[in-house]
DNA sequence: GCTATGTACCTTGCATAACTATGTATTATG
DNA sequence: CATAATACATAGTTATGCAAGGTACATAGC
């Protein structure tokens, strides 16, 4: 491979997989908000509309902390054929949580919007 | 204090932290885009221009880590009276860094807009 | 002289969360 | 019957924010 630049493409990985502290509960919050997922279903979800990637082992610990904090409540529901699925919704506390967690992603985008420049 | 709504307070505190995780080091990168900076005035300036706090804490911690990557550089700066300042400075390195890191962004932001709906 | 406040740097220890790797089990496909 | 895809789960590693502590200088008020 030929040197291309000379950023630091270790440091940024890594610097991504930070990024995604936090911010990946709130992206999961989002999606249950539309409607109820299961757990793989959530996955593919955000991996087709968006360019985000959530490893399995990073979702099922997600779920249970969400879960934990009452945010989100889950039912397992039984396949006609396969294994059954885990269905996760938001909690009465989750939409509101959301709310407040909404307000504060659009103050931080506005701030690193006015510092990007 | 009456009883408002169901929002988990204490959560959303964490998050918010979390957020912050990887977000601080490219708000830094950002701000030693312009001009150089000593830690103490960016905290101010970041305070003063945005909604977000830096501890300090933090914020040295976070310096060294930039350092030994060889984003940013650093030099001390005598003062007439007081306090020897610790300028810092973005690098090339830190330049090509930042500026991959604000395409991983940007797409983080179209991302989340887009299941925020 | 003493105290408080503000400036300016630094370090330790804890809590948290993403990721890798691994494991389980079922169903469909070649 | 082996492989891939579906579906859930956990252990261990690693990274980082922050509270809390510290050092040091300067100034203002009592």
């Amino acid at each position: 491979m030929p040197y291309v630049c000379s950023m630091n493409d270790e440091f940024v990985q890594k610097w991504k997989s930070q990024v995604k502290k936090g911010t990946l509960a709130f992206i999961v919050l989002n999606v249950l908000q539309g409607k109820e997922y299961y757990g793989y279903e959530l996955i593919e979800e955000v991996k087709k509309h968006t360019a985000i990637e959530i490893a399995e082992g990073t979702l099922y610990p997600l779920m249970n902390r969400l879960k934990k904090e009452t945010l989100v409540s889950s039912k397992w529901v039984e396949q006609d054929s396969g294994i059954p699925r885990k269905y996760y919704s938001l909690t009465k506390e989750g939409i509101a949580t959301l709310k407040e967690m909404k307000l504060y992603w659009k103050e931080l985008e506005k701030s690193i919007k006015k510092i990007t420049k």
